[in-house]
DNA sequence: TGTGAAAGGCGTACAGC
DNA sequence: GCTGTACGCCTTTCACA
């Protein structure tokens, strides 16, 4: 199942850097700085979105706010073989895991996920991780201060 | 400078949750969803973004239709004292970097970043990181499959 | 903080090119 | 794929509870 290639022109472009730097512009002030008019401009943003290129639309929430302080990476060994990725899915079913990657090298998966505090950590690795029966090693690595963290992707070419 | 402490009460809640479900809902359905007046929501609303509770909207992008398949993680350790961030900042400050943390233990920094590929990434290293005096040395981990990969963080209490 | 009404602007569909 | 028009709904403001 290959995905189709999808071709984008410099408008797209354009308008993919404008909703990421602002999800909620409006479709006239976006047809606006591109000079089309905004019938067009809906008519590409909805294909964008048909296409996947546009996967959502969501809004940044300061983690402090919502009692979210605590980042943490962890790399989980496990012993699924290749074709397997239960553990993967277990996972990112968690809800305070935002990220689950699998890695190239020692570790399997590299996790990333957002908690109060230390006790909440503790609490997710004991009724969630201990769950999962493939996880070998867990290794964390707390994070002491965010410098950057965006979701915004660079886009050029 | 001591953060104020911000109180939310259950519809700001429920507000940040749909937001981060979809930025781009409109006031009215928002208001619906809570049963509240398109102008009471209005305000709160803008009262989230005011506080910085709400930092800014999004649009996710499929990193694969904008040529960014490469994600990678490089743990980064330098001589940078406490006090000193030069290096954070000079890292944070290039485009492909979507996140820098000043993790606990050996490693100073974990940055992320994508990129379009490993040709791309040998020349940021060359061009970008050669050029940050204080890198003492760089350990980078390919990511080989994303499972899950979401900015939305889990809200409650 | 909340509601409701009023005005202007925006989203959206559609016809034509 | 883009333009322009037209209608209905949404955003936004303001007076008031």
């Amino acid at each position: 199942m290959e995905k189709r290639m999808i071709h984008l022109d410099e408008t797209d472009l354009a308008i993919l850097e404008l909703l990421q730097e602002d999800a909620r512009i409006t479709n006239v002030a976006l047809a606006n700085q591109l000079k089309m008019a905004p019938s067009a401009m809906l008519e590409r943003v909805r294909k964008l979105e048909e296409k996947g290129v546009v996967k959502g639309y969501s809004a940044a929430i300061d983690p402090l706010a919502v009692n979210r302080e605590l980042l943490v990476f962890i790399f989980i060994k496990t012993k699924d073989s290749f074709a397997n990725d239960k553990s993967a899915r277990a996972l990112a079913a968690i809800p305070q895991v935002m990220e689950v990657h699998h890695i190239a090298g020692d570790d399997c998966y590299l996790v990333k996920a957002r908690l109060s505090g230390p006790m909440e950590l503790m609490e997710m690795k004991r009724s969630k991780f201990s769950k999962i029966p493939n996880i070998i090693s867990m290794r964390t690595t707390i994070v002491l201060e965010t410098v950057k963290e965006s979701s915004h992707i660079s886009i050029e070419k």
